[in-house]
DNA sequence: ATGCAACCTCAAGCTAGCTTGAGGTCAAGC
DNA sequence: GCTTGACCTCAAGCTAGCTTGAGGTTGCAT
């Protein structure tokens, strides 16, 4: 850990292609952290990129950054993680992946069904079914299938 | 069209399982139409319990609104829309869902190389690429892989 | 004709995920 | 030593998709 490798926000918003802002938002939501100079400026660590990739990445797997940072917190503490740590993290990603595909896949058969008898309705469709609502937690329609 | 065939707002919620006021928030943005009673009160259509249940189940497979509104403006105009209609307006979806099953196989795929080499970085990596991001439109990163 | 549930409007609030702006400080080059 | 650009904090704003609340009206049953 070299002086030369603890960088200043804005470096870290080029090498990754987020905002400062996002970066600051994040450390907010205590999904990165950074060191502070004596003058008050925050300086990250080179494996910092890759941990704003991962959120990157997780992100565009619709996962939120409340269950982003579940994820993040299984790195080691304390240490910079290791190449099968980060290996690990993509298992763990690629499992909710394949969740996604698979709900995905049975909509889609069900939509089959429901296209041959045009109905869209409540009762008869297995489309849409209200527990599903129920169950689906926080305020309003989900986004995401989950 | 006989005079029971015109619900109430309460009824409609009811049958959809949507709340009232969400009904309304529809409404005001242009999905949904209601007639009006003398006395200013709400009275929709048989056929809007459909259009609500399509509403869901579009919004389940991750659309917006927006693109929501977009595919019922396929609907004829003036006349309650048939079978036929409504069995177009789902195939449109199937391939909207196609295409998204799609995506998320070949985030997969990529992902699985990425895991073999653990790097998660945006220089070697196909998994998060710059472009995607700049032509996702909006502010900040979508929910949604689309 | 009266009571009360269901309806109305309009404004404000909430979560997620950020951005933008105001007002001020730090650090490096000339 | 002074300018300039990158940095700081804190508060407010924005989009999406609604909900909640205040204050008022309608309409159906008794």
């Amino acid at each position: 850990m070299d002086k030369n490798d603890l960088l200043p926000i804005g470096e870290l918003a080029r090498r990754t292609g987020l905002a400062v802002s996002a970066i600051r938002f994040y450390e907010d939501k205590g999904l990165i952290q950074a060191m502070r100079t004596m003058g008050n400026q925050r300086r990250f660590l080179r494996s910092d990129i890759r941990r704003l990739s991962f959120i990157l990445i997780a992100q565009k797997l619709g996962l939120g950054l409340t269950e982003i940072e579940a994820e993040l917190s299984q790195l080691p503490q304390g240490r910079t993680p290791t190449l099968s740590d980060w290996q690990k993290l993509s298992r763990s990603v690629r499992v909710a992946l394949d969740a996604k595909i698979q709900l995905l896949t049975r909509t889609r058969a069900k939509l089959d069904e429901c296209i041959g008898c045009g109905c869209l309705s409540l009762q008869r469709c297995q489309l849409y079914n209200r527990d599903d609502r129920a169950g689906a937690g926080g305020t309003g329609p989900r986004y995401v299938l989950e």
